[in-house]
DNA sequence: GTTCTAGAAC
DNA sequence: GTTCTAGAAC
C-alpha cells in the first residue's frame, strides 16, 4: 500500500527536473526522456484489482517513474470523490509533468470518455488497461474484502459489479486511446503491472489493442449473450468495431434504427464479391480481429442444391426459414451464405426472400467469394465454416467439399475421421480443424461443419426420386442440424474461455498454483471438447457414435433395430436428427419409467398425485422448488423430446394442460408462486417427464450447478415452445449440448453472476426482479396474474 | 437422478 | 479448518 493512498492521489517522486510544474516543463521532460506523458484509463469492476494495480505502478520498485495515481474512492479527502475532482487532479498532474493512472470503473464509453479528451488536450498518451477478470471473480473478490478505500465490499458489492457489468463497453482505439492492453487474469494484470512500473523515462509502447482475447460478451455471460430478449449490452461491446456496412454501397435492407451499434457490424444483405478491395478486405479482418465477431459467424454453403440438385426455390424457402428460426433464438450470431459468383441465382434469391421477411441483414447475409477465402481475399473473419459434404465424408468429388478439402489439407481428413465414419441425409458433424491446417492458419477457420443433404440427383447416392415433401424435411433437418452445431461451437467457445478464466480465483499476488489449475483446467476441457463436439447433437457416447456410424445411408438401420435391450427406446424412434435418440439409461433411471408403466403399483404412495391412461401426475421424489411436480408420459419408448414426432402432440398438448392445471392449483394454495413448464433437453430419468417447477427454487434438495443450469438456462425446454416446434417442423428442437449445464450461476430474474451455489440461493431469496422477458411472453411462465392459452 | 468423498477453494 | 465442487459409483 502506498502510504500515500489515502489522499487524493499519490505520487512518486518526481524527479527533480520536473519541480517547478506547468506545460513548458512537462515538454521538456517529453524531449528530455523522448517519451510523452502517459494517461493510463484503468478499467475494471470492482474486484478486479485496479487498486492493486495502481498501488503496484505507483508505488512500486520504479522510483525513477513520476506516477500519479487518481483514485475516485479516496480523492474527497480519503474518501470517495467525484468524477469532476479526479478530471482535476489528472489534469494538475499532467501539467506537472506527471504521468496518470486513473483508478475508477470506467467500464462505459461514457464515464472514460472525458479523460481520453484530456489526455489529448495535455498532450498525454492515452492508454486503456482493461481488468476482464470474470465476473464471478471479480464478485466474490469484492464481497469478500475488507476495508475497501470505498466501503464498497459484502453483499452490496455483489451487486454492483454486476450491475456494471451488464453496462462494459470494451475500449477501443477509437476512442482516442494509444494502447489499449486487456488483462484476462492474474497472470496477464502482473504482466502490464511490470510492464508499466519497468518503464523508464524514455521509454514508450508501443501503439494498439494487446490481450483482448476474453471479449465483452463472455464476461457479460454466456446467457446474456446467447439468448434473444436480453439487453444491448453484448452488441454494444462486441459490435461497435466491426464497419462492414461501410464496404459496399448497395445496402438492400436499412437496420433497423434502434439497432445503431449492430448496424456498425453490420452488412447489405450481400458483401463481398471476393477479393480485390484490399483496403476493405484488410479493414475487415483487423476489424475483425479485435472483436470477437468471427467466432461467432457462420459461412454455409447452400445445401443439396449443386450436384444433389435440389431446387433452388423450395432450397432458399428452407434457408431463410431455418436462418430467421435459429436467428430468433440466438443473439449476436451471425449466419452468411456464401457462393462463388455473383450470379448466384441461389443467393439472390435468399437475398430476395430473407429481405422480404424483414430478416436483420446484420445478422444474416449473402457473401459473393470462395468460402475457404473468406478472410484473406474476402475479409470476412468467420470461425466456423460449413462442407457440402458426401456421405462418405471424403475429399474429392468438386465443388464445395473439394474446395474445402483441398485448402484444409490431410489434417481436416484426419480430424473428420476421428468424428465421423459417414453422415446420413438431414445430419451434420462438427470438426475442430487442427491448428496445423492451412484453412485453420491462414483463414482462421477453427471448425468445420459437414452437413449432408438430401440429394435430387438420380446420378448419385440416396436418390429421391424427386419426393420434395420428404427432400425438404430433411434438408430443413440438414440445417437445423447445421445451425444447433454452430449455437453449441460458440457456446462452447465461451464456456471454455469462462471456464479458463474462472480458474482464477485466488487474490492478486498467487500466481504458481493457479498457473498450474489453470492448465490443467484448460487441458481437461480441451479433452472435453473432443468428447462432446466432435459428435453430432445428443450424441456423447461412443456408442452412440457408433451407431451413427452404422446407420449411414449404405448401412442403415440393422444394427440398431436388433437391440434387444430392454431400456433402449425402441426401433424407429430415431428418425429425426440423424443422430440416433438411443441412450442406454442406468438403472437409477428406470424410476420413472417403473411407475409410467405400473403407477397402480403405487398408488398408495402420497406422490402420485393423478393417474390417467396418458400420464402420471408425480411429486417430485427431489423438488428442487417449493412446488416441482411431474406430468409423465406412459407411452412406452417415449423417453425424451429426442423420441417425439408429431403423432405425439395430443399428447404433449394434453400433458401440458394437465401441467397448467395442477400449477393453477398450487396458486391457489400460494398466490405468490410463479410456474415454468418444460422437458430438460437430455433428461436424466427415463420415460419423457414434463416438470412443473415454481420459479423460488427454494428447496434444499438444489444443490448443484447441473440441478440450476437444468431449470434456467435453454437446456430447460419450455413446454409451449416445444409444442410449437413440433407443429412447424414436426419435432422439437432440443438444445442437446449438455455444457450449458456447467455454465456459471447466474439468477434467472435479474441475470447475475454467482461464485457458488449458496451465495446464489441466498440471492434468489431476496431477488425481486421481473423475469426476462422473453420468458415472460408466450405463457412459458404462470402466476396468479397471467392468463394462459390452453393448447388443447 | 442421489450419495459419497477427495481435494480444491477459501 | 471449513465450505464447496465435481467425479465415481450406484
Amino acid at each position: 500500500m502506498n502510504p500515500d493512498a489515502g489522499g487524493s492521489s499519490s505520487a512518486s517522486p518526481p524527479p527533480s527536473s520536473s519541480l517547478g510544474a506547468g506545460t513548458e516543463a512537462k515538454e521538456e521532460e517529453e524531449e528530455e526522456r523522448g517519451g510523452k506523458l502517459l494517461l493510463v484509463v484503468l478499467m475494471g469492476p470492482p474486484g478486479s484489482g485496479k487498486s492493486t494495480f495502481a498501488e503496484a505502478v505507483v508505488g512500486g520498485s520504479n522510483a525513477g517513474r513520476w506516477w500519479v495515481r487518481v483514485c475516485q474512492d479516496t480523492i474527497g479527502n480519503g474518501k470517495a470523490g467525484t468524477k469532476i475532482q479526479c478530471l482535476k487532479a489528472a489534469a494538475d498532474a499532467l501539467k506537472d509533468g506527471k504521468s496518470v493512472l486513473i483508478d475508477r470503473c470506467n467500464l462505459e464509453r461514457e464515464q472514460r470518455a472525458d479523460f481520453v479528451k484530456l489526455g489529448g488536450t495535455l498532450h498525454a498518451d492515452v492508454h486503456a488497461v482493461a481488468l476482464d477478470l470474470p465476473a464471478k471473480v471479480c464478485i466474490s473478490r469484492a464481497v469478500n474484502r475488507k476495508g475497501h478505500d470505498g466501503n464498497l465490499q459484502g453483499g452490496k458489492a455483489a451487486l454492483v459489479v454486476n450491475r456494471m457489468l451488464q453496462k462494459k463497453e470494451t475500449p477501443l482505439l477509437t476512442e482516442g486511446f494509444s494502447r489499449i492492453m486487456s488483462c484476462n487474469d492474474d497472470g496477464d494484470i502482473k504482466k502490464a503491472v511490470d510492464l508499466y512500473s519497468a518503464l523508464g523515462p524514455s521509454d514508450s509502447l508501443p501503439s494498439g489493442v494487446f490481450g483482448q482475447k476474453s471479449k465483452g460478451p463472455v464476461q457479460v455471460g454466456i446467457m446474456k449473450f446467447l439468448k434473444k430478449g436480453d439487453t444491448s449490452s453484448v452488441e454494444k461491446s462486441s459490435g461497435s468495431k466491426l464497419t462492414l456496412s461501410e464496404s459496399k454501397p448497395e445496402q438492400q435492407n436499412p437496420l433497423p434504427k434502434h439497432e445503431k451499434v449492430e448496424a456498425d457490424i453490420t452488412c447489405p444483405m450481400e458483401v463481398g464479391k471476393g477479393s480485390n478491395d484490399k483496403k476493405e478486405s484488410g479493414e475487415h479482418a483487423k476489424e475483425s480481429d479485435s472483436d470477437d465477431v468471427g467466432s461467432r459467424t457462420l459461412a454455409f454453403p447452400s445445401i443439396s442444391t449443386a450436384d444433389f440438385q435440389f431446387d433452388l426455390d423450395r432450397a432458399s424457402d428452407i434457408i431463410v426459414d431455418t436462418a430467421a428460426d435459429f436467428l430468433q433464438k440466438f443473439d449476436s450470431i451471425r449466419l452468411v451464405l456464401v457462393d462463388l459468383s455473383e450470379k448466384s441465382r441461389i443467393l439472390s434469391l435468399v437475398k430476395e426472400k430473407a429481405s422480404k421477411k424483414s430478416i436483420d441483414c446484420s445478422r444474416f447475409f449473402t457473401f459473393v467469394g470462395d468460402i475457404t477465402q473468406l478472410r484473406t481475399r474476402g475479409g470476412l473473419q468467420c470461425s466456423v465454416i460449413a462442407n457440402a459434404a458426401n456421405w462418405r465424408l471424403k475429399p474429392g468429388g468438386g465443388g464445395v467439399n473439394a474446395a474445402i478439402f483441398s485448402a484444409a489439407g490431410e489434417s481436416l481428413q484426419h480430424a473428420t475421421r476421428k468424428c465421423a465414419d459417414a453422415l446420413r441425409p438431414g445430419t451434420s458433424v462438427v470438426v475442430p480443424l487442427p491448428s496445423i491446417s492451412p484453412l485453420h492458419q491462414r483463414e482462421g477457420v477453427t471448425h468445420v461443419i459437414h452437413v449432408l443433404g438430401p440429394n435430387m440427383n438420380p446420378m448419385r447416392p440416396d436418390y429421391m426420386k424427386n419426393d420434395y415433401t420428404k427432400g425438404s424435411k430433411i434438408l430443413h433437418e440438414a440445417y437445423n442440424s447445421l445451425f444447433e452445431n454452430f449455437a453449441s461451437i460458440v457456446q462452447s467457445h465461451m464456456g471454455k474461455q469462462n471456464g479458463r478464466l474462472g480458474a482464477e480465483m485466488s487474490a492478486s499476488g498467487g500466481t504458481s498454483p493457479n498457473d498450474t489449475k489453470m492448465k490443467r483446467e484448460d487441458s481437461h476441457g480441451s479433452e472435453r471438447m473432443k468428447k462432446h463436439k466432435l459428435l453430432p447433437p445428443t450424441m456423447t457416447t461412443k456408442k452412440q457414435h457408433e451407431c451413427t456410424k452404422a446407420n449411414t445411408p449404405n448401412c442403415h438401420d440393422n444394427s440398431m433395430t436388433s437391440s434387444a435391450a430392454p431400456n433402449q427406446s425402441r426401433e424407429g424412434d430415431n428418425k429425426k436428427s440423424g443422430v440416433l435418440a438411443n441412450k442406454t439409461w442406468g438403472s437409477w433411471a428406470q424410476a420413472l419409467y417403473e411407475l409410467a408403466m405400473h403407477p397402480e403399483k403405487y398408488k398408495n404412495t402420497d406422490s402420485i398425485l393423478e393417474t390417467s391412461d396418458e400420464f402420471v401426475v408425480l411429486k417430485d421424489l427431489y423438488p428442487k422448488a417449493k412446488r416441482h411436480v411431474l406430468v409423465i408420459s406412459r407411452t412406452d419408448g417415449l423417453d425424451s423430446l429426442a423420441d417425439i414426432t408429431k403423432e405425439h402432440l395430443p399428447l404433449l398438448r394434453r400433458m401440458h394442460s394437465a401441467g397448467v392445471k395442477w400449477a393453477q392449483k398450487f396458486l391457489e394454495e400460494d398466490a405468490s408462486l410463479v410456474f415454468r413448464l418444460g422437458y430438460h433437453s437430455v433428461p436424466s430419468m427415463r420415460q419423457l417427464h414434463l416438470h412443473i417447477i415454481s420459479q423460488d427454487f427454494n428447496s434444499t434438495s438444489l444443490k448443484n450447478k447441473k440441478h440450476w443450469n437444468s431449470f434456467t438456462t435453454q437446456f430447460f425446454r419450455d413446454s409451449v415452445d416445444v409444442i410449437e416446434e413440433i407443429e412447424q417442423h414436426g419435432s422439437p428442437t432440443t438444445t442437446s449440448d449438455e455444457k450449458v449445464l456447467a455454465m456459471e450461476l447466474r439468477c434467472h430474474r435479474c441475470r447475475s453472476a454467482h461464485p457458488n451455489i449458496p451465495k446464489l440461493k441466498s440471492h434468489i431469496e431476496s431477488c425481486k426482479s421481473s423475469f426476462p422477458s422473453h420468458l415472460q411472453q408466450k405463457n412459458r411462465l404462470i402466476s396468479s396474474t397471467t392468463m394462459h392459452v390452453d393448447c388443447t
